[in-house]
DNA sequence: GATGAATGAGAGTTCATTCAT
DNA sequence: TATGAATGAACTCTCATTCAT
């Protein structure tokens, strides 16, 4: 999982060979555009505004992408990409516990998503033009959703494997591990807030729990589960 | 049902000459203009295919709403103040443990949000518009989300005073305990997935943790949380 | 030229046998209407504001006239009529020089020209929309314009017939007198003054000017036409 | 032409790149703008169909006016400009008698005002539109009547202290001078004659009856003011 | 006759896209 | 490559006209 990833662009720079002049205007434009469909989603944005803020000439834009689908298609694909690489950075280092793994894991994730504004205007664009863009989740999916999911799964199998946590059915759903960073992306996206609440207390408190429901306790414990 | 909120409407009805006449024609525009609106977004929704699908006329439209945004605006109420009469049915009956109850309003709370696709609609409209209308989130907040947390603190307190539960910090988070809920709904709003994905298991499982976690111990407990 | 005008009413009265009671009606709009256009032109008046006005439903208009222009026609005509009645009020006493009958026929086509707002509304009506309504103007011609002129040619006629104005080329330009008056219309019509000006100081330095240029001197004068 | 006004344009003219390039394409629309609104008014006049007279397409007029009123109001006080022009034309040569500067200042004034069809144009457009539009009837005061008006007082002013004319109290309305230019011009945008009216000939029964009545006569008069 | 909700053609305006320079 | 003026399809909104009540 030590990604590469990075060497599979998804976005194929052009002009490879020699100097990578044109990629440098292509990616002025990538990060403008972002912004702009990031505050305003698909449809409002302007491809004026885009162009001003990347201050090239609007007719340049087409120089580089074919229409504006095909700019918004490449600037999620390119967010995605530089989410994937803040996501799978890697920990070297000594082995620890299942517990400490899973704190270290989800703490990443959670500063990923919801304490990255980047993820959070990636995450506002899938939700609003997944019905117009439909393969873009499915990117979105294959390099982000499903590595996140896994990497927690293995953590929790390794855990239980241990004897460190008891054997719970949320080992068959990994992502619900993964709710509170969404909720907190989710809720600073919506409500832009005055006092925007304290995002490390609220993952604390959420580690807190966790772990006390998945920690194995000493005693016999019967029937958590109800009926 | 216990809602007295259906009182107050917040679009107001126009009785006109006994029975409410106009309304019915309001009621269709708003529902064909969910439709549009949850499919599309604000901008991409065309107000040719809201009068297509209430099968009336463009015109008949502004006999109604002042214009596109007014009608948006209409729209989120309309659906937020459904929402709310769902979330805020109450169960009579015995009162039962706060484990009981914890169940029963989290279950109500992910019917709400995650197996409603009202809710989703709504839920995709905040999200993406909430750049553009920020004023319908605080409505949202206000209508939704604070009694919905306040109900969860509250069942977590009665919890935390009876014994039943640890003292935990996420009595000062409660949203923490609906983010399994949300998470659900983005997935499916994002992943319009072929194989939809088990709910119920997905909910159970969820229990299942969030008890184990709350749930005071028999045995000696010291300290579960770290450092 | 007693005028037994209001005899012939252009507009033509409906059920004129027993009551005339739908002309209440017509009356009603005819005014509201001619409110409207006056104030706002053909096009920019609404028909929903000239219902307003006449206090009546949007459709009961069309039970009286086929369609907008149809109104508008029959409230230009009804308001040349007034006109007329107006213009063509005639002295009657005793008979006195020319001079006198000119500064009295000239003060009051004045009165009716300049210091009626209703004829201003028409001049206003008239040169605004007669590239559209050619035909409305010749009835303006044939009804307010030719009599008027005829009148003053008449009277200069007879002083010059009387020895009491000298032969002057306006007699072949009789509208020439009419001038001051259309002006002051004019004036008022466009430069919607904070001090509105003093009609009746400029209608007297008028006369006084045009007196002294018809009058006959008693010294002999030859050739004012230059070369 | 002692005329500095041109350089003060009150449309600003766009220097691009040394030669005045986009001015060209905004004459081009100011042009066909000014054809459509004088013959059908503020409201009737159809963009289409400017653009279509402009050769050009609807959106280009967008490139130069931010709307129709933005447009509107450039055509009018464009054409404001250009009748200034003409009106302030200044002849250089001998002085002459009071009388042959006032033949010669009112038969310019008449030529710029009557025989004008853009005159005509903008006077229509005033009457029409100077309900919505008040502020352009104020440039219009300011530009060409105020001067204008001051122009003909000046010779009134100068032929009475010269000895050659009588003190009249047209002296305090010098705008009656005038009248007979508005009139022919009204006459000849409402009635749009099959015989057009022999203008010369007006100007020239006008002239003598003016002069006739501002010449100082040499016998005695005594209250021609009645009363 | 009177009403006013409903209609839909047509207007002003925007903006993705093109293309001569 | 880069530009930005030009395009025109497509949108929102208006309002004269109709018609069931």
């Amino acid at each position: 999982m030590g990604l590469t990833v990075s060497a599979k662009p998804i976005g194929r720079a052009r002009h490879v060979a020699g100097r990578t002049r044109t990629s440098e205007r292509r990616r002025q434009i990538l990060s403008s555009a972002f912004e702009e469909f990031a505050a305003k989603g698909y449809e409002a944005a302007r491809l004026d505004d885009v162009a001003r803020r990347a201050q090239i000439a609007k007719g340049t834009i087409y120089l580089h992408f074919k229409n504006k689908e095909v700019l918004f298609r490449a600037v999620v694909r390119d967010r995605i990409q530089s989410l994937l690489e803040k996501f799978c950075a890697r920990r070297k280092g000594v082995p620890v516990s299942a517990e400490e793994l899973l704190r270290e894991l989800l703490t990443r994730q959670f500063a990923a998503m919801a304490k990255n504004e980047n993820a959070r205007g990636i995450l506002r664009l899938l939700v609003a033009e997944s019905g117009k863009f439909p393969r873009l989740a499915s990117v979105y999916r294959r390099e982000i959703i499903e590595p996140g999911t896994a990497a927690i799964r293995s953590v929790i199998e390794k855990g239980s494997a241990a004897g460190e946590f008891e054997k719970r059915k949320v080992a068959e759903f990994p992502q619900i591990l993964a709710a509170p960073a969404v909720l907190a992306a989710v809720w600073m996206l919506v409500l832009s807030d005055p006092k925007p609440f304290d995002l490390d207390g609220y993952l604390d408190a959420y580690l807190e729990l966790l772990i006390a429901g998945l920690r194995k306790t000493r005693a016999r414990e019967d029937g958590e589960t109800r009926k």
